[in-house]
DNA sequence: TATTATGATTTCATAATATGAAATTAAGTT
DNA sequence: AACTTAATTTCATATTATGAAATCATAATA
């Protein structure tokens, strides 16, 4: 079955893997402790190391000399940011969006069974917080990722929730028969409200974003304190997301075809 | 003299030297293109990027085959933004500084002859906008630029200036002996303001910020139209400039020895 | 529709380069 | 000062990256 564990040079991967051992949780690592960490070679691990230390990918602690994640990796991502092709096409409807509601409104993708918030405009209220572009989160406890699991491929979406499901809130869904009956009722309406699985106290509005091959590549959605989003307001807010979504789905040459 | 071209693994020096390639400029690349571009063979470059596609780094459009970088890169800068030790020190202290200014706050390191912004504060009056982290701008045009390069140990300061100086306004300094004579008048009076060198209209104030070495490792800001910034209420905002810049050194062990 | 050009993959033989065991050095601890 | 612990460096080896050429797609042209 695993014929070919790597595609392309090897030693990119191994280097790429022991980039992403750098984890919010654990963002420092010691030689010794990432070798065992990835299971290289220490010899190994040191030379690529080296290599993307130069590069500036990492950078060492000069008096531990422990490793973290350096300023070529944040250069690289901005850029990857600014010139993804979502990024550019949601930025103005996001700032409707946020403009219309008055609460955050942000873009996230699927990396891996996580979702990666790609931008993002913070509401009215929030002034000055919502720095979390770049941020991942548990696809299964997040709007937006139950939208975008919801979307995709069976197969895919199976795949993806192959992993137990971590529970954050009492709300939190972990029983995968109950997480696809309710990925079954999103595909239907097209859109979905959170109430404080990933936190209490928040919600959130998510509607699916279409490529041009009409595949999911996005979420966009709306969230706030459930205090300013009563029940009886939520519906002129879906109304809002879903029109932010099909604006962004839209301008990636989606064109809607429900009358075939 | 260049005896070692590289410090460790070769292949990954090719592998960042692709990623590199892709710019705000130029986003994509066709495999010829890139290959022509870094100078690598045409087999080794679609190798190397074919590792770094597996792992997310880069993606292709699924047409035309052009390479882009993904979001794996997004992910990777990220965490290395949130666990940056500096944006880590700094956030309060911008919070302060745009909350007592009104205007962006923002904390900037360099990164080869560039400046990269590591943090940022919208100010009151900038309500949303100031997407721009994770940008960088040319040190010797931004008042943080300047205020890095002037701390800097003269060595490194004058490799760094060793290219031609680009003129963005006709304020620009793109003299360098005139830029020098600057620089040493930053390193008395410990700011710097900048009128228009960038963009014209735009005012910036700066001050260093010291690691526990007593080296410069970012530049503390305020920025806004010139219209805002008067003359009159300048002295006022390179106050909380300072200290804003002084608190963050103060958090990452640099203690002020001028009395020695 | 057939033909040509262009650019992306794959193949395969070669040796250059990454590799790992062991030795060395440095730094921190008792 | 002796002892740990962890980071570098050395060096022989063959694994693995490499590039020329061949093949395969795809787009552009006739």
């Amino acid at each position: 079955m695993n014929k070919k564990p790597y595609a392309g040079t090897q030693s990119i991967h191994r280097a790429m893997s022991l980039l992403k051992a750098f984890s919010d949780a654990q963002p420092e690592w010691s030689l010794a402790d990432l070798t065992q960490s990835v299971g290289l070679n220490k010899t190994t691990t040191y030379r690529l190391m080296s290599a993307l230390e130069h590069e500036g990918m990492v950078t060492r602690d000069e008096h531990t000399g422990a490793y973290r994640l350096g300023p070529g990796a944040i250069v690289l991502g901005g850029r990857a940011l600014r010139t993804n092709d979502l990024h550019v096409a949601s930025r103005a409807a996001l700032e409707e969006l946020a403009e219309a509601t008055g609460e955050s409104a942000s873009l996230e993708i699927l990396v891996e069974c996580d979702i990666l918030i790609v931008d993002q405009v913070a509401g009215a209220h929030v002034l000055g917080a919502a720095q979390d572009i770049a941020t991942r989160w548990p696809a299964h406890a997040t709007s937006t990722g139950k939208v975008l699991l919801a979307f995709l491929p069976l197969v895919q979406c199976e795949e993806l929730l192959s992993f137990p499901l971590v529970r954050y809130t009492e709300h939190t869904v972990i029983d995968k028969d109950q997480l696809m009956v309710e990925l079954d009722q999103i595909r239907e309406q097209g859109y979905t409200i959170v109430h404080g699985e990933l936190e209490l106290g928040f919600v959130a509005i998510a509607a699916p974003v279409f490529n041009h091959n009409a595949e999911v590549v996005a979420a966009a959605s709306v969230g706030g304190p459930s205090a300013r989003l009563a029940a009886d307001q939520l519906q002129k807010v879906v109304e809002e997301v879903l029109q932010a979504a099909a604006k962004i789905s839209q301008r990636l040459g989606y064109v809607n075809s429900d009358d075939d």
